[in-house]
DNA sequence: CGGTCAGTTGATAATCATCAAACGGAGTGG
DNA sequence: CCACTCCGTTTGATGATTATCAACTGACCG
């Protein structure tokens, strides 16, 4: 109950925007859970027959090949849901980059709730599609944009998470790795590093140690990261 | 109502697996629309108050910058359902690549109806996770896959998507320029080509005309395009 | 029969990956 | 307390892949 009130301060969560007894039901039928750093928490090609939620930590998302290559699709910060899939194994795996407390939640029992629970199921609904908005933001990053485009793009990312979670402060975390990085945005750790020399260099950004930045000027940061959607063009493309 | 039948017989769409008065009551609220080629089906940046889904033809969804830079997000088949988002604008574009005919749902209508109708909004739920997956693995290949491997993998997509039409035969439609390949793939026209002109060069494709290939040794192709995920690796990795 | 346009092919350039070395902070043991 | 090691990060040199620019081909259409 009080791992709840802590998860539920937040916003955009699961459970937020539900009433009391809905929110009960579904404590009910969730196991908390804590993992040592480094822990999978979702093994690729598992049977997809949980979904999570993120109390305290970070965890990541990636899609891994036997080659070694390896893509993130996530960082997951606290509050975030996880693991949902269409398919019934996991095509990606999920593993705690921190110490993480999350809540379990048996998918079976889960659909079970859910068709009694229309606002559940609309809340599933909402977050499932916001992802979805987040995941087609990394599909053009990806696809289109420099190396230093992405990484601006993704400080200004991290800053705008963190700030969601109520953290104001001058400086930025960077929970994560270069190499994490550089598979989140499709390029290796040493561009990464280099991008980030470039931004500190033109003054746009500071860096007092590996895993802390500080933005000293956000609209250039964010002309160079975020790239605008045209308003109305004339004639589509194609 | 014959609009409907002919979406119907597909599987995977909105409005299979309703019941007959559920069905009656979106048909209700449903605009039968059809345009021609090269229409905008929806505008960049406009309200996000309708959810379309796709009769007869092809569509094209993008996000498109300023700087006439373009990532297309999905290509639209027969059945297919699109223009979700939690946002209030679209972030995306969608325009005709042959002449439509589609069905559009209105956004707050659609929403009333899913609070009395549990079974529809599960169903779109289901719809947008699937969307998640595909566009999760969208993310896969332009993060971590070479030319050749983004087209190879494009090629056994279209054949997977047409067959799931019901269109046997030996040969693949390509219902799409080069250009919009490339822009799919995160490549350009120039790279799809190569990449194409090689693979027949290796005895993988035919290429009769510029817009159908015949797939000749779909194991291999499969091996270059479709990468495995790792069954269960020993440690996370990072 | 010429014109237009998508597609292919070729030459060159830019970006990013790869390989390699140096750096620096955190932790360890003398 | 300080040297030593380890590992993640940064920086440098080189190479590969893909983008860019440009020319050419062929199909379709007036």
């Amino acid at each position: 109950m009080s791992a709840c009130a802590q998860c539920l301060a937040r916003q955009g969560t699961l459970c937020g925007a539900l009433d009391e007894e809905t929110r009960a039901r579904l404590l009910a039928m969730a196991h908390a859970e804590e993992h040592a750093a480094g822990r999978w928490l979702v093994q690729p090609g598992a049977a997809a027959d949980a979904v999570f939620i993120l109390r305290a930590g970070h965890a990541h998302v990636a899609r891994l090949t036997h080659e070694g290559k390896r893509q993130i699709l996530a960082f997951l910060f606290p509050g975030d849901f996880f693991a949902f899939t269409y398919e019934q194994r996991y095509a990606y795996g999920a593993w705690a980059a921190t110490d993480v407390a999350l809540c379990r939640l048996a998918r079976h029992q889960l659909e079970g709730l859910v068709t009694t629970t229309p606002a559940l199921e609309r809340r599933i609904r909402v977050q499932v599609t916001r992802q979805l908005d987040s995941v087609q933001e990394l599909v053009f990053t990806l696809g289109r944009k420099t190396a230093l485009e992405r990484v601006a793009s993704f400080l200004w990312y991290l800053d705008y998470r963190q700030r969601k979670l109520g953290r104001p402060g001058a400086m930025t975390d960077i929970p994560m790795s270069r190499a994490d990085i550089a598979d989140f945005l499709g390029l290796t750790s040493e561009s990464v590093s280099r991008a980030l020399t470039r931004l500190r260099s033109e003054g746009l950004i500071s860096l007092p140690a590996a895993d802390q930045v500080g933005i000293l000027d956000m609209p250039r940061l964010r002309s160079i990261g975020v790239v605008e959607a045209e308003p109305v063009p004339e004639q589509p493309p194609g």
